[in-house]
DNA sequence: TGTACATCAGTGAACGCGCGTTCACTGATGTAC
DNA sequence: TGTACATCAGTGAACGCGCGTTCACTGATGTAC
């Protein structure tokens, strides 16, 4: 086996990209080498420095895409949605938690960085975003000061439900959580207009 | 400098107890080395298998006596706030966002396993009773249903509140963001009793 | 269309570093007489 | 109270392992003539 070809090439990139997006998310980028990567993606450690320059600048790479990826989720969600009329922020919380696989578990939780250090530029751009786009989106046509306290609320109250799951384990309680804030998200603000 | 009194011993090991716990919480775990530990305790590496089996013993032990200590914390606000009659939601909110430096981080986001790594015992226990303390604390003489959803919902809130306030690093965001919850907190459910 | 040669994707052993852990050693502490 | 001896807290070098990265090498690909 010698020389790949060029369209082979942008395949085996793409398929390290690929096993880095699930087994990152699944794992944690810690719990993952660049050799297990390269095995997943068929190949051995040391054809990975031809496609990137070091584990670090793959796990930027990826993080960037899977809030593009999380970001485009809500998208599909909202157009389904805004069809059945359904109010934006519990179609928002709903289609969260619902797509919260353990290869597509929330960038926010997977790519976070050890308590205390300080996140990389890709993460913390993409957490900025993709917390922007949610208050955004919930908010809808209401610019009231309270929509979007109340969607700042659910974000919050949805990505640390997420958290507990995985940090207690329990998951008849987590379901609880959720359900109460799915129903948070449905029911419409007190003072609405 | 030969053998340690047996005084000296347990002042020793309560000192890297106490070291441990402020920067396990500041730093994370991954960060702080057994020989860091041991110089920010004044001795040197080795000494410290004389008082642990292992880092992971420590870590465990460092683990469930941060989580009494919030839980303790909370005790303390809850003590004040009986007196003050103010609502006991809200005072616990407000007791766990103030409290919550760098070093004094939540247990449950400073003892945070990598993304998809099954939780340690203690952690996951310490978890469980902190969620059910609140829980609990929060509803005070209210047993309703409705009662229970909204203490679920805040603590969600208020835990997603921290993990994202080291996210996005946003510090302007993440202040709004805990008004929204202190309010949340504040404001009596609709259907009080 | 062939031929000669440079390129470079992928290989797998080896390197270097950090870190958890071990170990022989020291000498003050604790204890038995 | 004094003496002899065992104990063991703390030392710091050394070990072992995992893992990110490097490097000499292979041989098919791409290219120039």
């Amino acid at each position: 086996m010698g020389r790949a070809s060029q369209l082979q090439a942008q395949e085996s990139r793409a398929r390290i990209v690929d096993s880095a997006n699930r087994l990152f998310r699944q794992h944690g980028v810690g719990k993952v080498s660049v050799a297990d990567l390269m095995q997943e993606s068929g190949m051995t450690v040391g054809g990975f420095y031809k496609h990137f320059a070091s584990k670090e600048a793959l796990v930027a790479e990826v993080c960037g895409l899977a809030f593009t990826q999380s970001a485009r989720t809500w998208d599909k969600v909202l157009a389904r949605a805004d069809a059945a009329a359904s109010p934006r922020p519990a179609e928002l919380v709903r289609g969260y938690l619902a797509n919260h696989t353990p290869e597509r578990r929330c960038p926010i939780l997977a790519f976070a960085p050890a308590a205390g250090v300080s996140p990389e530029q890709a993460y913390q751009d993409g957490a900025q975003e993709l917390f922007a786009k949610f208050v955004c989106e919930a908010r809808g046509v209401d610019d009231s000061p309270e929509g979007r306290q109340r969607a700042m609320l659910l974000f919050a109250a949805m990505v640390g439900a997420r958290l507990l799951n995985q940090a207690t384990g329990n998951a008849a309680w987590v379901q609880e959580m959720e359900a109460a804030i799915n129903c948070a998200a449905a029911t419409p603000p007190k003072n609405a207009h």
